[in-house]
DNA sequence: TTATATTTTTAAGCTCGCTTAAATTTATAT
DNA sequence: ATATAAATTTAAGCGAGCTTAAAAATATAA
């Protein structure tokens, strides 16, 4: 129904770049929900207009303009999601699909003003770090997702996927939210999946969200 | 080169019907710097969805469907207004270009929420009254343009029109904002502009001006 | 290596909101 | 009342972003 704009396109590709910084144009079309001609279209005006490298058949890398494009757009996404949250008090899972929104309407001025009321905050709800007015991003600690986790580990949580439908809402029905501590009591190996325990009760995590949240090891 | 929703044309309807509550395309064409074609093009779609009541070489008048769509535009808009200008402290002429992108991007939700963040204010930074979430709003007090006042009158600045071009920063720079006293201390036949006082400095403001800044009597 | 499956691109066509130019209707002025 | 001006509509066409169907290229698996 609702059109993509170029902008979504390019936050996308940067939140879904693959270890060698490439993304497949199949990967982007299912994440965005519309069909691979589209995301072929929309490809070769991303790179006329100089954002993407793009060779027809190959994947797709963003310059460094279509870099520096995309991290604004995180950031304008990222302190939303925080004034919705800490200030109108909106749930954590809610949140995401109104940025969503609001990051295309917003000035870079509304957006630094934002930042200075909200006193310059590091990360989003959802634990991922807010890239400064120059792009510059602090580094995540060592961060792994649960399923990386050994048996009898306690970590805490820092971070959790908000790019995932409906992965927040269930999360925090089993209680999870960040900061809060998991121990991991077994782990399945037939189906990947995970018992941990949070707040003295034990919850199997199937490897598809446990892979979704992630944390830092407590020793 | 921004394209124009169906929401603005009913708030701009909205905002500039005549007293009769009819407007002609032609002016609508004008304010939201369109063609004539455009203006004809989208009034068979509002009328299609049932926003506007429409014959053809008739003036416009919006259903009662579309009173509401746009009073909710027009309550998101202000809500907006008010929060970038009190809780960000952006100036009061910029605050409606802003909040013109803004208006599209939120949710009831967030306005409510806005709303509630910033104590159910009456009126926008302009003066203008904020509908509730039944569209009421507010009875403007005995509110007269500063052309319709009369030689020796003194008055309170209690509205500006905000939808006009360059306006605001113009007033601004005269020394104009809500609630300043002026006195009128001539009224010029040939041109219809007005020579008032404001902090002590006299003035001459043209007619056009003055017919866009709105006043309550001082006896 | 070759057959099959998957990915990607091309082609044709849709809606939306816009434009200019020409045709038509309505308003204004003498 | 009629000529002229202004407003409005129609027509043709454009770019953006989408779709489905078919063609071409690449990847995978026997």
């Amino acid at each position: 129904m609702n059109n993509i704009s170029q902008e979504d396109y390019l936050t996308a590709i940067y939140r879904n770049l693959d270890d060698s910084g490439e993304i497949k144009p199949n990967l982007l079309a299912s994440k965005l929900e519309i069909s691979n001609a589209a995301v072929t279209d929309m490809l070769r005006k991303l790179s006329r207009d100089g954002f993407v490298d793009y060779q027809k058949y190959k994947s797709i890398k963003l310059t460094s303009e279509g870099e520096s494009y995309a991290k604004n757009m995180l950031r304008r996404h990222r302190i939303w999601e925080v004034f919705l949250h800490q200030t109108l008090g909106m749930p954590w899972d809610k949140v995401h699909d109104e940025a969503e929104k609001l990051e295309h309407s917003s000035s870079d001025e509304i957006i630094n003003l934002l930042e200075e009321f909200l006193d310059y905050p590091e990360v989003d709800p959802h634990g991922y770090p807010i890239p400064d007015k120059n792009g510059k991003m602090k580094k995540n600690k060592a961060v792994m997702a649960i399923t990386e986790l050994s048996e009898n580990e306690s970590a805490k949580v820092i971070r959790v996927n908000d790019d995932v439908k409906n992965l927040l809402s269930y999360i925090t029905k089993i209680g999870i939210t960040l900061g809060k501590e998991i121990f991991i009591k077994d782990k399945l190996e037939y189906d990947g999946s995970v018992l941990i325990v949070i707040d003295k009760k034990e919850i199997n995590v199937s490897s598809k969200i446990a892979s979704n949240i992630f944390v830092e090891k407590i020793k």
